[in-house]
RNA sequence: GCCCCCGUAGCUCAGGGGAUAGAGCACCGCCCUCCGGAGGCGGGGGCGCAGGUUCGAAUCCUGCCGGGGGCACCA
């Protein structure tokens, strides 16, 4: 029992303890715990901050949750693990109330101990090693290459890089990814979009129009006549040939070049077109009708994706013998198995939901468990400018893209703003109250409180106020500084929770609430001295949790790609 | 017709069954003798509707009503 003789300090370390007493208990056949067996017992007994602190420091309710398991009485449970929770070294007290909660309170010094915890541990506080050894590979955006990148592609880009941050904190190998569809049909319409806007045409009826087309168009004409080329004068299936290659390869540098200024780089930046030239789509449709995962019908071959949930099975392979789209997703999918990938994570916009049961499906043909494709569907954007909906569309060139956005507002807060919400729901940008710089982005609360911190520390080393002098937990005893300890404990939890639930903005809004105890506790607490006030162990031990907050901030600043900037 | 997401304060959004549902902005009233007022304190206001499961539902299930997005041998 090394843990409860070296106390409990942490809410983690609670839950574990709390975990210890009731396979105690089940151990000694406890009445209390009636037929509880340990298997019931759960892995991770949930310890959570009450909302009233009349509840305690911490709450947990696995009495009410085992007591029907155990044909025990919820409140004949609770005190029997209250009893034991009682003897554990940093508990304080521990109460039985209402139908069965049992309300922990810590002695001051084990809560307050936690500062000095969070700044030993530094940046690696809240992280885990829970998903060492497992390959995730996580793709996000993959927007065709026929425009640049708008704003739905920049909250995928936020929300997908912050996830991939929060995996790898959590232990995970993790391999972004970006698919690039640089083979169907988009292209050719792309293709002759910018040899029209090169012969001064309008662009076709189903070709694209913003301005960008003419600007690629242009770069295209003149890399050719420093070549000594005239497109021009070329037959014109020749030249939408050079238009198509080298048109979409400028795209693709602009979508990487806006994508790394906005923070998000890739590791894998995989061409749909290399699927096909190297045979690998050929390979995989082949080893499928081999395995007979796909069947025949209509001179047609079908992928099985009714079995996943689709309501009508997908051609594979046209009856034209040409692949359809799916034939690449299968060869894509299996190439990132093959490239070590133990799961497959796509973030896809709303409008793609229907691919959750084929790239299942896939999986499945495969002969792989369809859990190894896990598809997480984003939400729309929706841009606001004047308080009126504003269209968006890469054709009639009102498109509001990530560039746009970025010169507006920053990455900083654009950032923010995107994942701070959950994808599940449909999210207003509104362009005015952005472009207005004004405060009413949460990025700068966050942002602010990370820049006090580090003005705080700046003011009490100048006063004399040396960390390295004392520590004495047992002063952290003000209600505001309980309150941050509270955040600052909560904090492992959350990083796990979000990466579990793939859900980054919960980092975000755990800042939110760690940035407002901190700005209410400065307001309360001083930590530098009072003009020419003795310097004590109460500031020095105030210095270790302004710099406690100041680490998980930064930290959790960095998992959604926020700066933490020392001065504003 | 079928599928997916959403409906929580005036607005934008949090709340993965738990005790009195939160934040920012907006509105009203307060707090600068001292670490940054980009802050803090107080106030008014809310779970679309109806059933069900549960000791307990904003949360899970069903149905309805609203809003958004999808339903190709296109990519």
């Amino acid at each position: 029992m090394a843990l409860l003789d070296s106390g409990v300090v942490t809410p983690t370390e609670l839950s574990d303890a709390v975990r210890t007493c009731l396979l105690e208990a089940v151990r000694e056949r406890e009445p209390a715990v009636g037929s509880l067996t340990a298997e019931q017992v759960p892995a991770q007994v949930r310890v959570e901050r009450p909302r009233s602190r009349e509840h305690g420091d911490w709450a947990t309710n696995v009495a009410l949750q085992l007591a029907k398991k155990g044909g025990v009485a919820p409140r004949d449970l609770a005190g029997a693990l209250a009893a034991r929770l009682g003897d554990v070294d940093g508990v304080a007290s521990v109460d039985v109330a209402g139908p069965g909660f049992l309300n922990v309170v810590l002695s001051a010094s084990a809560a307050g101990e936690l500062a000095r915890t969070v700044v030993e541990a530094g940046a690696t506080y809240g992280t885990s090693t829970r998903r060492a050894g497992n390959c995730i590979n996580l793709e996000f955006i993959s927007a065709n290459p026929t425009g640049p990148v708008h704003l739905g592609g920049a909250r995928w880009g936020a929300v997908g890089d912050a996830l991939a941050r929060v995996l790898a904190a959590t232990g995970a190998d993790v391999v972004r990814e970006y698919y690039f569809n640089d083979h169907g049909a988009q292209i050719d319409r792309f293709a002759r979009s910018l040899l029209a806007r090169a012969h001064g045409r309008p662009a076709p009826e189903d070709g694209y129009g913003g301005d960008y087309v003419g600007e690629i168009a242009a770069q295209v004409l003149a890399a050719a006549s420093a070549r000594g080329e005239d497109l021009l004068a070329l037959p014109e299936p020749e030249a939408q040939e050079v238009f198509r290659h080298e048109g979409v390869a400028l795209m693709f540098e602009e979508v990487k070049r806006d994508l790394h200024d906005f923070g998000v780089d890739f590791d894998v930046w995989f061409h749909e077109d290399s699927l096909h030239a190297s045979g690998a789509v050929d390979a995989a449709v082949a080893h499928l009708k081999a395995s007979g995962s796909l069947y025949e019908a209509d001179g047609a071959w079908w992928l099985r994706t009714t079995d996943h949930g689709d309501d009508k099975d997908r051609v594979v392979i046209k009856s034209d013998g040409q692949p359809a789209y799916v034939a690449g997703d299968l060869a894509y999918l299996r190439d990132k198995r093959s490239r070590g990938a133990d799961l497959c994570i796509y973030m896809l916009g709303a409008d793609h939901h229907g691919y959750i049961s084929r790239l299942k499906a896939a999986a499945a043909a495969f002969g792989d468990d369809p859990a190894v494709v896990e598809v997480l569907i984003g939400q729309m954007v929706n841009l606001v400018r004047d308080g009126e909906p504003v269209r968006m569309s890469k054709r009639n060139g009102t498109v509001v893209t990530l560039q746009d956005l970025v010169e507006a507002v920053g990455v900083d807060a654009a950032r923010y703003s995107l994942s701070r919400s959950s994808v599940d729901s449909t999210i207003d940008v509104d362009l005015d109250v952005l472009t207005r710089r004004t405060n009413e982005n949460p990025v700068f609360y966050v942002q602010y409180a990370h820049a006090r911190c580090s003005g705080v520390a700046r003011n009490a080393g100048a006063a004399g106020v040396r960390r390295e002098d004392g520590f004495d937990p047992a002063l952290l005893t003000h209600p505001t500084e309980q309150a941050v300890l509270a955040a600052l404990g909560e904090y492992p939890r959350v990083l796990e929770q979000a990466a579990e639930l793939r859900e980054p903005h919960r980092v975000a809004r755990h800042l939110e609430v760690l940035a407002g105890a901190f700005h209410k506790w400065y307001d309360e607490c001083r930590v530098a001295p009072l003009g020419e006030e003795e310097v004590t162990d109460v500031h020095r031990t105030r210095l270790w949790l302004a710099e406690a907050v100041r680490t998980v901030l930064a930290a959790g600043l960095g998992l959604v790609g926020v700066s933490a900037p020392e001065r504003m």
